[in-house]
DNA sequence: GCTGGTATTTGCGCCAGGACAAACGCTCGC
DNA sequence: GCGAGCGTTTGTCCTGGCGCAAATACCAGC
């Protein structure tokens, strides 16, 4: 179907466990694909033909509400695996995924899931701990949307945001993708406007500093107070 | 371990798939452990030394936040498996359940879930797709907090818990175990006091009942509207 | 180097819903 | 049958953050 080279996602978390030949055997049924910036890898209620590994690049995850109001679920970064909705019982996307780099992905057919699961198990363990660390993620984002107020939650965003995909600079951590005010907002409950103001304020403080569509941790030790509540 | 009727557990969607020796199989090393009103099946933080499938009752699970407050993450009904932690890669619980009303579940010790898994895969498929339905759902209650005003996603709540637990009694639908303004205030991001009076407000429409730790759907149709921001 | 489009900032008014406070009324235990 | 405690209701005040609006800055493509 395609040679992908072993080498490639022999280090990947998902794939760590497997042997050389089990590797390939897993591939053999993979393809690579290209996403140029701004394209979508699916789409919210499409149907759930393939699952993913993502190889190179960052995807945005976001949910369209009836009204057409939108929710960032998630940024998926190199080496996660997604788009699993036949795994979970679904066979439509629960929401549109789209590069916000240029990105490379595998991509496998869902219908040969249930076979792969059954040959090996150890993939269904990783999927199960995979969509459970997602399950913890979104509770915790529960609990913060109903316990904290915007400023806080914006700088739980942020910290978090540097962790999964935070590139040291001098005199910080720069988040390494283009992320717009409006996608925080849309990550936090909050709107554009209200971001924007405590981005200011914070800049004005040194705590950050932003550009369009760049945003740079100048001191996280603060942030992280702000965060839990403890400064301010 | 223990004698349990496997006629009781059969017609449960989780191990329907089960023939009857692997049912005693895997009831051999269940226990049937009762949790009066109150009373806690696991703590926050507790090490997860068990995982359970409900039988009778019902129960909440609460997360509490560093400063005390409480967020109520879902209820538990009768055939839910839970306690899962560490199927997820967890050593310890993540929230707290406690039993709303008098409750039995079957409890398994969290050691043997490998094995088990390995010798019933159906196990791991099963609990795949109940995470994931889980995910779904606190995926769309982000999105509910993120974009609805309060009556909405309280309308949303109720509806919710009127389909898995309503009891139809003349004149309505009442949620069946005692639930409390609090409660619902906890579910959706509100202060107790809000809750009161929406709830109030809906009762001088006839569109509820409320009572001492109870609620009656009067026109679940009318909720329904209200809950998709068509009504209003 | 311009120019159009997009991202960001900032001001201002307003209101949903939180904070605080007090009173009320079931229910359950004694 | 009575009392106490908990759950609920309701009032008043206040504010965080949204809605609307406009100005500004920046980038990319021509």
């Amino acid at each position: 179907m395609s040679n992908i080279d072993p080498s490639v996602v022999a280090e990947l978390p998902v794939f760590r466990e497997f042997s050389r030949e089990q590797l390939a055997d897993i591939l053999r049924n993979a393809t690579s694909r290209r996403y140029p910036k701004g394209t979508n890898v699916f789409e919210q209620d499409g149907r759930a033909q393939s699952f993913f590994v993502l190889l190179h690049g960052r995807l945005r995850v976001v949910k369209l509400t009836p009204d057409g109001q939108q929710v960032v679920i998630r940024y998926i970064n190199p080496g996660d695996l997604f788009g699993v909705a036949m795994a979970i019982g679904r066979d439509t996307y629960p929401a549109t995924s789209t590069a916000v780099v240029d990105s490379i992905a595998l991509a496998w057919p869902s219908s040969i899931w249930p076979d792969m699961v059954a040959r090996y198990p150890g993939l269904g363990v990783s999927t199960l701990q995979t969509v459970g660390s997602r399950l913890q993620d979104t509770q915790a984002r529960v609990v913060e949307m109903s316990t904290e107020e915007v400023s806080r939650r914006v700088a739980h965003a942020l910290l978090r945001l540097a962790e999964q995909s935070g590139r040291k600079v001098e005199g910080g951590i720069e988040i390494d993708f283009p992320i717009s005010r409006q996608d925080i907002a849309e990550m936090t409950g909050a709107t554009l406007h209200t971001v924007s103001r405590i981005l200011s304020a914070w800049e004005g403080e040194g705590l950050v500093e932003g550009g369009r569509q760049r945003i740079i941790l100048k001191d996280s030790h603060r942030l992280f107070l702000l965060a839990e509540g403890t400064a301010e």
